[in-house]
RNA sequence: GCCGAAGUGGUGGAAUUGGUAGACACGCUGGACUCAAAAUCCAGUGCUAGCAAUAGUGUGCGGGUUCGAGUCCCGCCUUCGGUACCA
């Protein structure tokens, strides 16, 4: 789609031939490398950039080109300005689709993601954008990961000084602790005890290892993946619906596992501070702000009855502790076994179990459905010196905080709701009568039932409190962030390889630069090992290398992409991720439009990535995005089928109407291709005959299984020719609201009716398809056709 | 549940700080041109009633502030995004 102005589209419109014309200029801006970008430090920059999308088997997704049609406004506009204007594209190519797709067809992932790249090219140079494609980059590509493992051993081989604020060597830990043991340093750690200098000095290599694990900002802990016994290995959150797998319909439980961390953190503080000068919107950084989470509180420590050990946990309502009547661990605390008595074992035993099958964002979510259970044992409190009994509980998360919480039913919902369920004693501590509709969260009230607090008012009992906690040493006055460190870890193929080595004494060591890259093993395989490990495991002659043992967990998809907008600066550069001159250039991304849906996600990595690096003087800038817009999203249909949740045996759909009025059963929703579906998007969406068989085909795991229609029920092999199984038909992802054309310049407003006018030419031929537009273009709700995949899910930074 | 956003004709979407709601465009209806069609041009087009002038009504729902509310406040509803392994 040429942009002409607008008369002259109107005087001509009768000899307009689009094809010719468009396909003239197409070839004389590749012949001439019009939009070749050269890093000129003589000229002004500009960079514009577009989130990189994921190359999905279906080709260009609809809402890509809204987003991608106003940012080469932007860059054509900066370039009549005078900018040197940098305006890349490429592929965020490393991710599960391409690999589920393996597993289904044994297409080897770097084939079909080679294939759904050129594709993408084809379609993006048919709408004709003005991208400088020497610069394209693919972070599948070798040469490319080669820096995003690089990155991570910097990671590995740093920790965050609290003295100087900002990542160390790790050899300056090292001398630290030699010198004055873990008592002098000041940094984020995950460190359980503290080591003296000389314990540090008398450790094996391995048990060093194992202390500077609590330090390094790449670092290896206990996680929790959602394990699938029946499909033997682990499933992305996404694979897993209303509690099953999506394939298949079988129970998931939460398992522990030793996983690979980056320690984000660390930079909360400076995440959270260095928001106020971007160009963002409010809301998004709302949303950035909120994730954050940072509180103001004290970390307290509870004695144990009869025991020896300490209950940490953090709360910013010191003030309440005359109301804290119980304390709740996280089912998965370390402290769980040694505080159950034998008596309480198969009550937590079985609460244990029971939350296994739950995941965390049930957790969070269902304030309704608490689970828990009393250890046995019983804390003291430390003001009131009554024994408070200890309980397990699922509303407590083992990452957040500290796991364990002083429940304080009087003023906290989901304390009261577990108090009521358990029978647990409530204590009225904070009188709101003077301030009615007064949460708990608005800190407002006068103290009662509470010794020497009583009349106080809230705030002035909170800091009286803090000071009081402090001096007679029960704990002590911190700053709590709900942020937590991100899973690195993933027991994938299609990702890439963690460059780690374990000698014989299970020490880890990072590979040198020029072991780099260390690239995917060949595998014609890529199911994953019975026991929950990586494909890579079956590389044998990979994993092992002269006495060491390779790591065989692959980076997560945010790895590639918490950086690519620094490699197109300087996409070919061999010796470093991009040249120091090239970055001093370009600084910062000046414009960056993208979806919504990564407002927390690949931007809060990315800008840890690039503070990280910029604590190392390798970026210019402590920000990569100074400005930022959303383009909204497209909406399409999802249809999806009812499973009845049985966990075992023959899966069993129902149609709609008879699933609706079960209602003390569970069903679990199973996404069906929507081409398969008569009258979708509708109230009597169902499949017929051909849409059952052509369903069993595209899921041959569900080959055996019995459909109960309202006119009665039938399994597989013996279906009636008029059979109907209603589904349920909803509106999913892809909404097209579009809140980026409140963008406070006036430059960007008069833009608007154009790019508005745009989009409506585009909307007009994507929905009436006539004979010459490339099919590629029509659209397709809700299909990955060649990925065989059928989530929305077909972009990636978009 | 929690955090963020959205809701205006048949459609995409406009409405500076509160000041004629529906700009502009698509579509639709009628007309001109044509043997006919396409293209183009002209006119009309929120809804209801009316031949008409006109009247009433109208920005998800219910309240409120104001001379005046799409816009501000309170309470809801619905939809979308995120919720830490989709990308």
């Amino acid at each position: 789609m040429l942009i002409l102005p607008f008369t002259n589209r109107l005087k001509y419109s009768m000899e307009y031939n689009h094809r010719d014309i468009e396909a003239k200029w197409k070839k004389y801006w590749e012949d001439q490398k019009t939009y070749q970008t050269p890093t000129e430090p003589s000229r002004p920059k500009y960079y514009v950039l577009d989130m990189f999308p994921y190359p999905s088997g279906s080709g260009l997704h609809v809402g890509h080109p809204l987003g991608y049609i106003a940012s080469d406004i932007i860059a054509r506009s900066k370039r009549q300005q005078g900018f040197n204007v940098l305006h890349p594209m490429g592929y965020d190519a490393f991710g599960l689709p391409a690999e589920q797709y393996a597993i289904q067809t044994g297409v080897h992932p770097a084939d079909s993601t080679e294939t759904n790249i050129r594709t993408y090219r084809s379609q993006l140079d048919n709408i004709g954008f003005s991208y400088d494609w020497d610069r394209e980059v693919k972070t599948c590509d070798p040469s490319y990961y080669k820096w995003t493992q690089w990155i991570f051993i910097q990671l590995y081989d740093h920790y965050y000084d609290y003295d100087v604020d900002k990542a160390q060597p790790l050899s300056a830990l090292r001398e630290k602790l030699a010198a004055s043991g873990s008592a002098g340093v000041n940094a984020a750690h995950n460190l359980d005890a503290a080591v003296t200098a000389a314990e540090w000095l008398n450790m094996s290599p391995y048990e060093q290892d194992q202390v500077l694990m609590n330090y390094r900002l790449a670092y290896r802990k206990t996680g929790y993946v959602n394990w699938c016994e029946a499909l033997g290995t682990v499933l992305a959150n996404d694979e897993v619906k209303d509690g099953v797998s999506e394939r298949g319909g079988h129970p998931v439980e939460r398992r522990a596992m030793m996983q690979w961390f980056l320690r984000i953190t660390a930079y909360a503080h400076r995440l959270l501070e260095d928001m106020k000068d971007l160009q963002w919107s409010d809301a998004l950084k709302t949303m950035q702000q909120n994730w954050i989470g940072k509180s103001e509180g004290a970390q307290m420590f509870f004695k144990v009855q009869h025991a020896d050990v300490q209950i940490e946990i953090f709360t910013t309502r010191p003030d309440t502790i005359f109301g804290a009547t119980f304390m709740v661990l996280a089912p998965e605390h370390d402290l769980v076994s040694s505080l159950t008595t034998a008596a309480q074992k198969a009550n937590v035993d079985a609460c244990i179990n029971l939350v296994k099958n739950r995941s965390e964002r049930e957790r969070m979510a269902e304030v309704k459905e608490m689970n828990g259970a009393f250890t046995g044992s019983f804390a003291i409190n430390p003001f009131t010196h009554e024994n408070i009994p200890i309980w397990i509980g699922d509303y407590v998360l083992k990452d957040y905080g500290t796991g364990a919480i002083m429940a304080v039913p009087s003023d906290d919902e989901r304390d009261l709701s577990f108090a009521q369920k358990y029978d647990l004693p409530v204590i009225d501590v904070v009188d709101k009568s003077d301030y009615p509709g007064a949460s708990l969260h608005d800190k407002l009230g006068k103290i009662i039932n509470s010794d020497f607090l009583n009349g106080m008012e809230v705030p002035a009992a909170i800091e009286f409190m803090f000071q009081k906690i402090e001096s007679s040493g029960l704990g002590r006055r911190r700053t709590n962030f709900k942020l937590r460190d991100a899973n690195f870890s993933r027991q994938r193929y299609w990702g890439e390889p963690i460059p780690i080595l374990y000698d014989k004494d299970g020490v880890s060591h990072a590979l040198g630069l020029e072991d780099l890259p260390l690239e995917l093993p060949p595998l014609d395989d890529f199911k994953p090992m019975s026991d929950g490990q990586s494909p890579l495991a079956k590389a044998v002659d990979w994993v092992k290398v002269d006495g060491y043992t390779r790591e065989t967990d692959t980076m997560p998809g945010f790895a590639g992409s918490s950086w690519y907008f620094l490699r197109y600066m300087d996409a070919h550069n061999d010796h470093n991720f991009a040249s120091a001159e090239a970055l001093n250039y370009w600084k910062e991304v000046d414009f960056y439009i993208g979806g919504a849906e990564h407002a927390v996600g690949h931007l809060m990595y990315s800008r840890f990535w690039h503070k990280f690096l910029y604590d190392k003087g390798l970026v210019p800038t402590a920000e990569p995005f100074k400005k930022l817009v959303n383009q909204g999203m497209i909406q399409g249909i999802i249809e999806s089928l009812y499973l009845l949740k049985s966990g075992e045996g023959q899966a069993h759909f129902y149609s709609e109407g008879l699933a609706k009025t079960m209602t003390d059963k569970e069903f679990a929703l199973i996404p069906v291709h929507i081409d398969f579906v008569k009258e979708y998007g509708s109230p009597k969406s169902h499949l017929d005959l051909n849409g059952i068989r052509q369903f069993l085909e595209w899921r041959a795991d569900y080959k055996g299984a019995t459909f109960h229609t309202e006119t009665g029920t039938f399994e597989s092999t013996a279906l009636p020719e008029d059979i109907k199984l209603y589904t349920k038909s909803e509106t999913g992802k892809m909404s097209k609201d579009i809140s980026m054309w409140s963008i406070p310049t006036t430059w960007w407003i008069n833009t608007v009716p154009i790019v508005s006018a745009c989009m409506k030419c585009f909307w007009d031929r994507l929905n009436n398809p006539s004979p010459g537009t490339p099919k590629a273009l029509r659209v397709y709700p809700n299909s990955s056709k060649n990925s065989g995949n059928l989530s929305t899910k077909t972009m990636s930074l978009y």
